[in-house]
DNA sequence: CGGATCGAC
DNA sequence: CTATGTCGATCCG
């Protein structure tokens, strides 16, 4: 223990020096040297809060690693041994996979935003500067390094490094011009590039390369202007690669003839045959150069039409993969390039003592925690192979081992979807809760338009906070549906913002930020199952399918492309067409067939929803409604009504069917469920339930206006009421009426509820009255099969159940339906609404749940799939 | 899933 | 006075 901590106490204060980037100073003339530079910064530091953080900070880490120091202790030679076999055979693997055979360009604007701000203004240019601000500078040029100001350092510490720094604010717009400047030239030679933020690129060249090796000498030239050439020398004091073409291009015009044609066909090229040296600077005087069709030349290349371009110098780097090309494109930066051949031994010399600082992936804390095991260099790395693989993560020693032995990444395809989208903002100091909940919903309103910019929708919304002592904090919460708007963003958000506010209550949040994130897109599979709301859902209206019924499309055909791809034709998809064709004949025979009506509307107003759409009621404009089972449309527009006759239609084909089905022997209480009387029965209960629910609701959200934060002991009554009520039930009850009652009776009758949870205003009703620990499990189980699913992915479950439910009816048209719905339901499972309600709340935690409309949505969906069942 | 941490730009 | 903003990945509980 002891002398664990004193390897972590050295390094202390280098870990904190390390992070403002003085680790490499070179002390120019009339630069600091790095002993000065430490103390100017300490004095600058010491004390403030940020530091304390820091030093808590390192504190943590310095414990990881005694944590670590502490297991390698234990470690026995017998353990080390094993280890060492097995990290050898896996490198044995990595060593015949092996693969030198493409060329990875990694390309690296040098100090981009520095250079961009001094380029289009000349007095800055014999300067120091940084670009950012007083609080946080992006970069600086290598002028302003010499004084240790670096990228990541706060303005007013760069400025007491060194007091005529000029510290220019940022431009994005700008930059991004440029880069796209960069990237048109990128694209050229891998039109599948892979840009790492601005400045940054990697490109898999190794086509390119193939093509150009035939390419004519004329398609290799460029012409560099004159002007350019002139200058030339004067004010390249960084550049010390052999292209040193043009500081000033900037000045001057773009290259002339960047197209190819223009060049052979205007203004020949001065004609060389040959490649020396010589013969460049030959050609360079002519105004003209010709690259070679080698990796190298064509960097070169590149990097001179960037500059010819931008009049911006770049870096870059040349090899067989992502890592190494990376680590290339540093080895001679500023306006260099560097090149490992695609051979073993020139892999192995480059990385053989690279420190391990420099492999992309090893930051600060793990270039920390190797240097406790000695480890300073990827030869070290590579050697101490087994005692890694016991020390980190499978994945993590993983890395370590490729990185020892040079290997990487080739594949720059996965220009991955993005994952989440946030925005955070740092303020002076903000306590009062109201200013912070109108930032947090600022925060929110910013993110949602960015999110509605590309479409995107999530279902986790995490809110980060720091206070004034630079602790930071984040809290997630997972919704159903996936939110998107300011006020779905902001429901979540806020409730997470006041437990937080809550649980320092009396004293204030004394925050520094506040960010918001959104993530758990939806993918387009899951868009179609959440997107329509169950009024939307009941009104198709303008988004009615219109491909379904175009004459040239069968039905059929319009199934199998809307259901999944994963798996075959869905049973409903089948029987959908197969009514939907019926229908057709129907509206040959009579014209004036209701549904043509809707087919008509549909039509006008396509829509590539498919799924949904299909056997849902049409509600459109409100006058008209259709009811999904019989699709017979109903004077009535009173929704009330409408839901009534549904669970009346539902009722008489479901039992219709089960009649059909209980001819066979297995007769499970057929009697009592298939009598006219029970039929009357279950719609008395359906409507009495439907009462009783209504009165649930009202009570719950009484209490819940009285109560916004305390006095939880109401509510756990409620839950075991309903809950009781529920279990009874469901003891008398069979499947079909099950379903009825649990969810279509309770549930997706009250509209009004629907439209309610569709805005949210439900969160703080219905929120208090899952706050018991009534709940058992969290997950979701499948009502068919009973069986707990993995996801907690609505669309998933929808698919799973929908998948299920086929099988039963496909395998066999009798007893195999009902019997296993049957069987779990009545005897092991909670109803849907049971399973559904477990969403709403972490039984562990306690934590409550946001949002509860896509259990509506849910039996909606597993209504109409049964109308569509009883169709059979 | 949620929270913290790391790493990169 | 004054120490970022955004994103992905990973680990652990």
């Amino acid at each position: 223990m002891d002398s664990t901590k004193k390897i972590v106490n050295t390094s202390d204060d280098d870990g904190f020096l390390l992070r403002m980037g003085l680790n490499d100073n070179k002390a120019g003339m009339q630069g600091l040297d790095k002993e000065k530079i430490n103390k100017i910064i300490m004095e600058a530091t010491k004390g403030s809060r940020f530091y304390e953080n820091e030093l808590k900070k390192d504190q943590q880490v310095n414990q990881r690693i005694e944590k670590m120091m502490q297991l390698k202790d234990k470690i026995t030679s017998q353990q080390l041994l094993k280890a060492q076999l097995q990290a050898d055979k896996l490198a044995l693997e990595l060593e015949q996979s092996r693969d030198l055979s493409c060329t990875i360009v990694h390309i690296d604007m040098d100090a981009f935003y520095a250079a961009v701000e001094m380029r289009d203004n000349p007095e800055l240019k014999e300067k120091p500067i940084a670009v950012g601000s007083m609080s946080m500078l992006s970069t600086s040029n290598y002028h302003a390094r010499r004084f240790g100001v670096r990228a990541a350092m706060p303005g007013f510490i760069a400025k007491k490094l060194c007091p005529h720094l000029t510290i220019v604010p940022l431009n994005f717009k700008k930059y991004e011009e440029v880069s796209k400047e960069v990237r048109e030239i990128l694209a050229e030679y891998d039109p599948s590039f892979m840009p790492i933020g601005l400045d940054e690129a990697y490109l898999n060249i190794t086509e390119y390369l193939e093509e150009r090796q035939n390419w004519p000498e004329d398609k290799r030239s460029y012409f560099i202007k004159r002007e350019n050439i002139a200058k030339n020398g004067k004010q390249d004091v960084t550049a010390p690669d052999e292209l040193k073409l043009n500081e000033d291009a900037h000045s001057s015009s773009p290259i002339l003839f960047e197209d190819n044609t223009s060049i052979t066909e205007e203004q020949p090229v001065a004609t060389s045959h040959l490649y020396t040296e010589e013969q460049r600077d030959q050609e360079l005087l002519l105004n003209s150069v010709v690259f070679g069709t080698s990796a190298e030349e064509v960097v070169k290349e590149i990097r001179f039409r960037i500059e010819q371009k931008t009049g911006l110098t770049a870096s870059a780097g040349i090899a067989p993969n992502m890592m190494l090309a990376k680590m290339c494109s540093d080895h001679n930066k500023p306006n260099g390039q560097y090149r490992i051949s695609p051979d073993r031994q020139s892999v192995m010399d480059f990385i053989k003592d690279l420190p391990i600082r420099k492999v992309p992936g090893i930051g600060k804390v793990t270039e920390k925690m190797l240097k406790a095991l000695g480890i300073l260099t990827c030869t070290e790395l590579y050697q101490q192979r087994a005692l890694l693989s016991l020390l980190f993560s499978e994945t993590s020693w993983h890395n370590f081992l490729d990185v020892s032995l040079g290997l990487g990444s080739t594949d720059l395809e996965k220009y991955g979807e993005r994952k989440s989208m946030s925005t955070e903002r740092t303020f002076s100091e903000i306590n009062t809760a109201e200013e912070q909940y109108s930032l947090c919903q600022e925060l929110c309103r910013d993110l949602a338009q960015d999110l509605q910019k590309e479409r995107l929708k999530g279902k986790t919304v995490t809110l980060k906070l720091k206070n004034v002592n630079f602790e930071v904090k984040t809290r997630a919460s997972t919704v159903l549906a996936a939110v998107s708007t300011e006020e779905e963003i902001f429901a979540v958000a806020k409730d997470m913002l006041r437990t937080e506010i809550d649980s320092v209550a009396p004293h204030p949040l004394r925050l520094r930020l506040m960010g918001i994130r959104v993530s758990g897109f939806l993918n387009e599979e899951e868009k179609k199952y959440q997107q329509r709301s169950i009024i939307n859902f009941l009104k198709p209206g303008k988004q009615a399918n219109a491909s379904l019924l175009q004459p040239g499309k069968s039905s059929h055909e319009h199934f199998t492309k809307a259901s999944e791809t994963s798996h075959k034709e869905s049973f409903f998809d089948k029987k959908r067409a197969a009514r939907q064709q019926s229908n057709q004949e129907l509206l040959i025979n009579k014209p004036a067939n209701k549904q043509n009506s809707h087919d008509i509307k549909s039509s006008v107003n396509p829509v590539d929803e498919t799924n949904d759409a299909i056997g849902s009621a049409n509600l459109n404009d409100c006058h008209s409604l259709t009811c999904p089972v019989c699709f017979e449309e109903q004077r009535d527009s009173d929704l009330e009504a409408l839901n009534r006759h549904i669970d009346k239609c539902l009722n008489g084909t479901l039992v219709k069917d089960n009649a059909e089905i209980s001819t066979s022997e297995n007769s499970w209480e057929n009697a009592q469920h298939f009598s006219p009387d029970s039929k009357k029965k279950t719609f008395e209960m359906c409507q009495k339930n439907k009462m009783n629910k209504s009165v649930d609701t009202v009570q719950s959200r009484q209490v819940a206006d009285n109560s916004t934060s305390s006095s939880t002991e109401a509510f756990p009554k409620v839950v075991a009421n309903t809950s009781k009520e529920r279990e009874h039930s469901l003891l008398s009850e069979t499947a079909s009426n099950m379903y009825l009652e649990q969810n279509f009776s309770s549930k997706i009758i009250s509209l009004e509820n629907a439209e309610r949870f569709e805005k949210s205003e439900c969160t703080q009703e219905t929120q208090p009255s899952y706050s018991s620990g009534a709940i058992r499990d969290n997950v979701l189980v499948c009502p068919i099969c009973n069986v707990e699913q993995k996801t907690t992915d609505l669309s998933l479950f929808n698919r799973h159940v929908d998948v299920c439910l086929n099988k039963g009816i496909i395998q066999e048209l009798t007893e195999q339906i009902v019997c296993p719905v049957k069987s779990q339901i009545t005897e092991n499972s909670k109803s849907v609404g049971e399973y559904l309600r477990h969403q709403y709340m972490n039984p562990t935690t306690g934590t409550k749940r946001y949002d509860r409309s896509p259990p509506v949505y849910m039996y909606l969906y597993l209504k109409v799939k049964l109308a569509n069942c009883s169709v059979l």
